[in-house]
RNA sequence: GGGCGGUUAGCUCAGCGGUAGAGCGCCUGCUUUACACGCAGGUGGCCGGCGGUUCAAAUCCGUCACCGCCCA
């Protein structure tokens, strides 16, 4: 009868995992009568495994499901998996170099074909965590991003913005990265600190009456350049405005503008402008007229527009090159050290190179309006109310969105060329001699579908009916611009509610020195390996305590504190069988003056949760949690009704339990010892 | 260049107008039949500096100094 021995999670957790799964606790009925209560997982990529922001997140996520399932409403927690284009391309492409396989030897079909083989495996292995982390998904509504119905979804809106004039091929400015040969995304570059030198050059003014000298960290641009910019309120430069200068070595030439943009105290005050390769050039240029000439190439190398002289050759040799021949002719004016930020890939190391391309955009002026209005009215709230704000000043300035990448893993985009014809649908065009574009979308066009894409949209689901709009949504800062705005944006223009009504942005865990977890720098800590030694309980009491406002260090003290909680509960229970309670759900109404003690407590702490839980206060519930159950119910209550003075013979009865054990329950205390 | 955070006990962090808190660490007792992954008790902080508002400031305002993040 009395459990003997230590608590084991190890033995425990998984039978109760495998009795949520065949009792079904997560799936969703709806057509159920309870009100529904929905919370879409923001799906982990299929790139690996989860790692320890998945842990806080789908630990807060659960807790927000269990609290209402346990309040009496039908939940939904939406699972799935996000087939994450350009990460899963290059893992992909990195495991098949290890077999010395590249992706071209391939060809598209075998690759796309391999990579869902990697899907099927990762994906697997992530819903697996996410059920041994003790989440409480709708398992049996598993979704991916390029399942058949949610890429018939993809291709509905694709169309559907084409139609209403959003969608557009243009030439404009992109971060191309030459080591994928693909445009990527904002969040997919990171600023590195870089000293280069910053060379001043002089260009005379085309009529011989002097120069004028520009600085640059990038020399080997100045071959497209097609523009000299001066501030106006500049007196040094204000009459030269409008005459000419002679590009060096190009021979070509080009006009003095002027322009707020430039900063009259850096450099020498004068900048050349070269559209094509930089982004406020591009700015500058569309301002102005001018022509954007490309000098390096998707390849990553000088085009031929570059000259004869340097066609072929890398940016880094053609600086070399530039630099040189400046000299010789006598045009350099001076050279310095200069320490700024320099794009880099994330995905491939590469450095990014600007450039104009012919790429497929997304105008979001019109999209952001509703959005910014349902942020700024409050049917859209962020918990801490700062991101709000951080959102609403990125939605008023939103830029256009390249949406094509040249992957392979992906939606393909649905448009077709026959010469200079262009058609745009979700099926192939009739008649001959139409070739489909070979690029496909950026991830996070469909991801922003997320929301009303699993269930079932375009269709009128029930599921739909029942579960959309959903309430929470609970994901970090990094991605409030590339995701959870989107989401709001698509979400009002095909369902004309917003998606989810708060927003909360959890933390960022660090590694416990400070630095970003990462894998590569080996300060990830993996999940796993903290469920195998401390229990799921253990993590997730951890994470809870972790949880803040702010970013916060990994700290393994926290899950060792959640380790002995989860003790403490399991010698009470010990205690309380051996005192005649039973492993049942019914707890016996007070008798004793200590019962009654106890009850009051636990009803305190339970009013006080509530308060936590809608203010996301997570740290402050687990540390309630804790104190509930080693201050009030073990150091006094247990302590009490073991002193015979207070075991009154007319209340010889179980004592009260301090944690419901039912599966529905939020905290996912350990069980009373059954069997 | 523009914006946002952080600075509280040795470490990691809560608290955010009313007598300074937690976990870990450290010190002193305890093999009390739920638990030594424990119990009882203790040490430890001019809450980054300066100035202001207030009867009252870790908490609000200003400013400076370091750390960090985002946008351009």
């Amino acid at each position: 009868m009395k459990p003997a021995g230590r608590f084991d999670p190890s033995e425990v957790e998984p039978r109760w995992t495998r009795a949520w799964q065949e009792a079904g606790v997560g799936h969703a009925d709806p057509g159920s009568d309870a009100p529904g209560y929905a919370i879409a997982i923001p799906p982990p990529n299929i790139t690996g495994a989860l790692h320890i922001g998945h842990a806080l997140n789908n630990t807060i996520q659960d807790l927000l499901i269990r609290t209402r399932r346990m309040a009496g409403d039908e939940t939904m927690w939406i699972c799935g998996t996000d087939h994450a284009g350009i990460a899963t391309q290059a893992v992909v492409e990195k495991a098949l170099a290890a077999e010395g396989i590249s992706r071209r030897e391939l060809g598209r079909e075998e690759f796309v074909r391999r990579v869902w083989e990697w899907k099927d495996h990762s994906g697997g292995t992530i819903i697996g965590q996410l059920r041994r982390l003790g989440c409480t998904l709708d398992y049996e509504r598993e979704r991916f991003t390029m399942d058949a119905a949610y890429a018939d979804a993809v291709l509905h809106v694709f169309v559907d913005l084409y139609e209403k004039g959003h969608i557009y091929r243009d030439r404009y400015m992109v971060n191309w990265d030459p080591g994928l040969g693909s445009a990527i995304s904002d969040l997919e570059v990171e600023e590195r600190e870089a000293t280069d030198t910053l060379v001043s050059i002089a260009y005379p003014l085309s009529d011989g009456t002097g120069e004028i000298v520009v600085a640059t960290v990038r020399p080997e641009t100045m071959l497209g350049d097609t523009a000299v910019a001066v501030n106006p309120s500049d007196e040094r430069y204000r009459d030269l405005i409008g005459r000419t200068v002679t590009l060096p070595l190009v021979g070509r030439e080009i006009p003095v503008v002027g322009d707020d943009y430039v900063q009259v105290d850096f450099g020498t005050g004068a900048l050349k402008v070269t559209p094509a390769h930089d982004a406020n050039d591009f700015e500058i240029g569309r301002r102005h007229g001018l022509e954007a000439i490309n000098v390096i190439g998707e390849d990553g190398r000088m085009t031929a527009a570059a000259g004869e002289a340097y066609a072929g050759l890398t940016p880094a040799e053609c600086q070399a090159a530039v630099v040189a021949d400046l000299r010789a002719q006598g045009l350099i004016r001076a050279e310095e050290p200069y320490t700024h930020t320099v794009p880099f890939s994330q995905r491939s190391g590469a450095r990014v190179e600007p450039l104009v391309s012919l790429q497929w955009f997304c105008d979001m002026t019109r999209l952001a309006q509703p959005a910014i209005a349902a942020v700024e009215e409050g049917r859209v709230r962020f918990t801490p109310a700062k991101w709000g704000e951080v959102y609403l000043n990125w939605m008023r300035e939103i830029r256009p969105w390249c949406v094509s990448r040249q992957l392979w893993w992906g939606h393909q985009l649905p448009v077709w060329y026959r010469d200079d014809e262009v058609y745009v649908g979700r099926t192939a065009p009739e008649g001959e001699g139409w070739i489909r574009d070979e690029d496909v979308l950026d991830t996070w066009f469909s991801s922003a579908l997320w929301p009303f894409a699993t269930l079932g949209w375009p269709g009128q689901t029930p599921d739909l009916a029942k579960f959309y709009p959903t309430q929470v949504l609970s994901t970090a800062r990094d991605i409030i611009f590339l995701w959870v705005a989107r989401m709001v944006m698509m979400g009002l223009e095909y369902t004309g509610r917003e998606p989810f009504s708060e927003v909360y942005i959890h933390s960022v865990v660090q590694a416990a020195d400070g630095r970003r977890m990462s894998k590569s720098l080996g300060t990830g800590v993996d999940p796993m390996d903290l469920i195998e030694t401390a229990g799921a309980d253990a993590l997730r009491f951890g994470m809870m305590m972790m949880s803040s406002t702010q970013d916060v260090r990994f700290s393994a003290d926290r899950i060792d504190q959640g380790r002995q909680l989860v003790t403490k509960l399991w010698n009470a229970a010990r205690l309380v069988v051996d005192r005649g309670g039973r492993a049942g759900l019914d707890t016996p109404p007070p008798c004793s003056l200590a019962d009654r003690w106890i009850a009051s407590r636990i009803a305190a702490a339970i009013e006080q949760s509530r308060a936590h839980v809608e203010g996301f206060q997570l740290s402050q519930l687990a540390d309630l949690v804790y104190h509930l159950v080693f201050d009030d119910y073990c150091d006094w209550y247990l302590e009490l009704l073991k002193a015979p003075a207070t075991r009154s013979s007319s209340c010889s009865r179980s004592p009260i339990r301090c944690c419901p054990s039912s599966p529905r329950s939020a905290g996912r205390a350990p069980p009373a010892p059954a069997g």
